[in-house]
DNA sequence: CGTGGGATTGACACGACTCAACCCCGGTGG
DNA sequence: CCACCGGGGTTGAGTCGTGTCAATCCCACG
């Protein structure tokens, strides 16, 4: 759940300078060891600075000259649509700073958050004709944007792209199924401690794990995603804290004291 | 496992036909890449005598010829394993007649059902080293039958192979995104409700569906697909039974007498 | 200082699970 | 030929986990 990609920075792609910045105010503070960018020898992108691969990490030098001459570089605020549900599918993001969450809607007005998306990776491909649902930004966050005749322009030049977007698409999928087990047959505390764990896996998978890690969702968005009400994830997360298994130093974060304790709940059905 | 009934090799796997998606769950359809050349108008398999699609949708007839070369048509009796989770990925399934379900292993024993496929799917493709899943048939089934080495050959040869992959994947996540909607935020008698819909949708696919359809699977996958018990998908088809929305004929068979009022309930979230 | 959104906590109701009996039917063997 | 068996399905009674509704708290923000 809660896809990723691989983890092995690369060169970044893309990513040419801000360009609709909707929010001038962007992001010059990241808890990221943004160690200068465009070193020789680092993982940083020279051009945007990113440490992240989202889609690129398959491509070579002129390749990734290419990419970037065809996209841009935006910064949006928290809580912005990056698109919505229906919208047609003209573009494809990668997520180069921030959170954000995907939310499918219901005929009677309820969401469900199909997943969350970190640092890294790519939001919006599909092959259909519009998105299957909404993109939200959970953050302020960094964002790089190609346009989808461009896209199928590069796909056509370098067939390894196709490959690697069918390798996100498993992954995806995957992921997705593995949610799929959780929702359906786990209690609920059994679901909030998957959940934890997969925040646990998604921060290790940006970088080393720090000790306290963002949690940019409200509980609503939690209950959302796993199925469950606020109050009861409210719950759990309050009779985790009494256990001593976790901490919440401040608002939209956490530390996981017990991991052990929380991922053999989360295996299990019950208890 | 895999294996049984052997019979005749090779020559199959192509069949070119109806847009057929691999979730049979889905009800994404996509508009683009009609441009399968041959003849059009064909919607029968000259090698095979399959309505169904599978992968080879759109190939020419050289890539067919070239690809039935490569693979194998097997029979298998009810209840066979065609892959376990856990193998290593090596072959490539296309279900030509039959039904199969799809499903992860809990920690517990417990089994979740990710998805049910019918004839035309596909089955077992992944980018992973391993299925991620267990893959059994329901009844007697009619296999075509690709290894891997072969199929990464094809994809080399007909690029399109790669982008129909794609495709599939990215219905194929849709479909689960969707199951997941279905099992987080649904009452017990709309899940089952949207249960017996899919299985509609799924033989409008395969052709004209007929009034009376096949549901080979036994409540307790209907249960594990849905994220219920048993009893109570038993308890909710004779509730839909006692309203005269549907009729079970003979053991595996429905038929839906009201479907509007099924489909109603399967939108709502309760009721 | 007031406002509002998010989070917590409690009381209560109800839907789905659990456990268990029973039915139906096909297969098997005496 | 029939009794037995086992697997799938149905039905019932009782329990318990979550959902629901509502009050309260907390804190960021204007």
């Amino acid at each position: 759940m809660l896809r990723l990609v691989p983890d092995n920075p690369a060169r970044l792609a893309s990513c040419r300078g801000p360009e609709t910045a909707v929010n001038p105010f962007d992001a010059a503070h990241l808890p990221h060891d943004s160690t200068a960018p465009g070193q020789a020898g680092t993982q940083v992108c020279d051009r945007c600075g990113s440490r992240i691969a989202g889609l690129c990490k398959p491509l070579d030098a002129a390749a990734l000259d290419d990419i970037s001459s065809e996209s841009q570089q935006v910064t949006l605020p928290a809580h912005s649509m990056v698109f919505r549900e229906g919208d047609p599918a003209g573009k494809v993001f990668t997520l180069i700073e921030g959170f954000a969450k995907l939310t499918r809607l219901l005929p009677d007005g309820k969401q469900q958050v199909v997943g969350f998306r970190f640092a890294g990776d790519v939001i919006g491909y599909t092959t259909l004709p519009r998105y299957p649902f909404d993109a939200e930004l959970l953050t302020d966050a960094k964002i790089c944007r190609l346009e989808r005749p461009q896209l199928d322009g590069l796909l056509r030049r370098y067939p390894k792209l196709e490959r690697r977007m069918l390798d996100l698409c498993v992954q995806e999928l995957t992921a997705t199924q593995e949610q799929l087990v959780t929702v359906g047959r786990r209690s609920a505390e059994a679901r909030v401690a998957a959940f934890l764990v997969s925040l646990v896996e998604a921060a290790r998978r940006r970088g080393p794990a720090p000790r306290v890690l963002e949690m940019p969702m409200t509980r609503a968005d939690i209950a959302d995603f796993l199925g469950l009400t606020l109050e009861t994830v409210s719950r759990s997360l309050t009779a985790f804290r009494k256990r001593g298994w976790i901490r919440e130093p401040v608002h939209h974060k956490v530390e996981l004291l017990n991991l052990s304790a929380v991922s053999a709940l989360a295996e299990g059905t019950n208890d």
